[in-house]
RNA sequence: GCUUCUUUAGCUCAGUUGGUUAGAGCGCCGGACUGUUAAUCCGUAGGUCCUAGGUUCGAGCCCUAGAAGAAGCGCCA
């Protein structure tokens, strides 16, 4: 087999004159004479311009939409318009038939809601290849920024087998056959037969662990998949998506929230500077799609510049009991627009989250200071007794990207909140020991990897940033 | 989990007040085409009108139940 040279390397590399082997698959073929071949290297396809003389009929016959081939020739400058080379077939040979009369993609635009179901498939298309590659430019600037900043990479347990993780409904992890567990006296399952010999979960959250880390190691951060059984039924939650958890030590909410703010900064700009092809492209096709749109419904900047404007501005920065009365002295407040009601104390809504990102500020915004009834027992308590040292840092258009605190690093106080929010000490006897042997101050928070892609791809469905999607009553491939 | 909307050809959709044989564009299939850029042009085929039951002389259209999908809300990341 010729080797073969990837076409991001034949358009930045290859010289005109140059006899090289592509292969990739016919994103188009047109006039029975041109090939856009693209083979996931870059965004960008290569022209491949087939020669009656030199081609077989039969092949040519081959040669249809998302068909597999290589092709060996000589690279020339472009006669048409939408390339500068070209490459001029002297052999092709058909790797991979496509049988056009059963394949379900079409050489045109296709809904979301389609694609999905063909999953095995959809990473063919422009739109997800650009998300996918964004994706994975994503994942590796994360890795990227913690480790030039002194971080550790640590593996947090995806089976837990603590169940007090407090952030929502778990999925069990058992051996047993339904119907056939073995049960106690009282009838209940006898999970010390199970094979862990206690009842064990897929981890909703590693920052429990990740403490662990932070306590002995300084600065870690884990990143990996999570887990969540809630029926929630939203463009923005999946049943299993990855989180990024950064947790340092000596750190307080403020250092926490400079962390959250430069490492989201950071990301967009990799994005910006590494994927300007496939961003480009997702900016073009929402504005195709916006074209139909009302005016106020469009976004109100276009992608990229979307994009530029959140790592040009700081973040806004308020406490949460500020967030109140802005929200209470509003005009949407006043003439009674919100559906839900503006008082200290309650949780803010999405509506309200809104207002103040999108209407108010106009960029991403950091709520901290939240009263310690609606946040979890592990929270730093503030002077006041009322709030605890937690943060959201609040995005355009999809709301909650980060959530973090500083920790309740004293050990009288932690126990007062976990009696106070019924949670069991024995089940965290590990957790309580890291503030008795040598605790420390120390911060974190969570981000959301699907979310922070769906930002800065600008898609619509968290189900379309991720490649296998799980949500209540999906679980394909 | 709640509210609303949707389901008609492979895809995206139209289908009037309940009335004869169910419509378009794209795709597919066949043909033409040596400078195309979602190529273009000509022609053919293609239907469990989501499912089950009901009303009616007659249902794609009305009623009941169910299924699937989407948007919004709640929970959160």
């Amino acid at each position: 087999m010729a080797k073969r040279t990837e076409i991001v390397d034949v358009l930045k590399a290859s010289k005109v004159g140059d006899t090289i082997t592509v292969k990739g698959w016919v994103r188009a073929f047109r006039s029975n004479r041109f090939v856009a071949l693209n083979d996931g290297s870059s965004f960008k396809t290569l022209q491949v311009v087939i020669d009656e003389e030199k081609i077989e009929e039969a092949i040519v016959k081959r040669i249809g939409f998302h068909a597999c081939i290589a092709a060996t020739g000589v690279l020339v400058e472009s006669q048409g318009a939408g390339q500068k080379v070209e490459l001029v077939a002297d052999s092709v040979e058909i790797l991979g038939d496509n049988d056009l009369s059963a394949y379900p993609l079409q050489p045109k635009k296709q809904t979301m809601e389609f694609l999905r179901e063909k999953a095995h498939f959809r990473m063919r298309t422009n739109t997800f290849s650009a998300v996918f590659r964004i994706r994975h430019g994503v994942a590796f600037a994360i890795n990227k920024y913690f480790n030039d900043n002194g971080y550790y990479y640590m593996h947090t347990p995806i089976i837990t087998g603590s169940d007090a993780e407090g952030a929502g409904e778990m999925f069990h992890i058992t051996t047993f056959e339904p119907n056939k567990a073995p049960t106690t006296e009282d009838g209940s399952i006898d999970y010390s037969k199970d094979f862990f010999g206690k009842a064990t979960n897929m981890t909703v959250s590693g920052q429990l662990q990740a403490e662990i880390g932070a306590l002995a190691m300084g600065k870690v951060y884990t990143f990996g998949p999570t887990f969540r059984a809630e029926n929630s039924n939203t463009s923005r939650h999946l049943a299993e998506f990855w989180m990024i958890e950064p947790e340092v030590a000596f750190a307080d909410i403020y250092e926490d929230m400079d962390l959250a703010e430069d490492f989201s900064k950071y990301i967009i700009k990799y994005i910006l500077e590494n994927y300007p092809d496939d961003l480009a492209f997702l900016d073009k096709r929402i504005q195709d799609m916006e074209k139909n749109m009302k005016k106020e419904l469009r976004r109100p900047m276009s992608l990229t510049d979307t994009l530029k404007f959140v790592i040009e501005n700081d973040f806004a920065r308020i406490t949460y009991t500020e967030a109140i009365d802005i929200l209470k002295r509003s005009k949407p407040y006043k003439k009674g627009k919100f559906e839900f009601p503006v008082d200290w104390g309650i949780d803010l809504q999405a509506e309200h989250e809104r207002w103040l990102v999108e209407k108010h500020f106009k960029k991403p915004v950091i709520v901290r200071d939240y009263p310690k009834d609606i946040k979890a027992f592990y929270m730093r308590m503030n002077d006041d007794d009322k709030t605890v040292a937690a943060m959201d840092v609040l995005f355009p258009g999809i709301g909650e990207v980060i959530g973090g605190s500083q920790r309740e690093e004293r050990l009288d106080k932690l126990r007062k909140r976990m009696q106070e929010m019924n949670v069991h000490e024995d089940e965290l006897q590990w957790y309580l020991d890291l503030r008795k042997f040598g605790g420390a101050p120390h911060a974190g928070f969570g981000l959301g990897f699907e979310r922070i892609i769906l930002f800065i791809t600008g898609m619509a469905n968290i189900r379309d940033v991720i490649p296998f999607p799980r949500t209540p009553g999906n679980a394909e491939f």
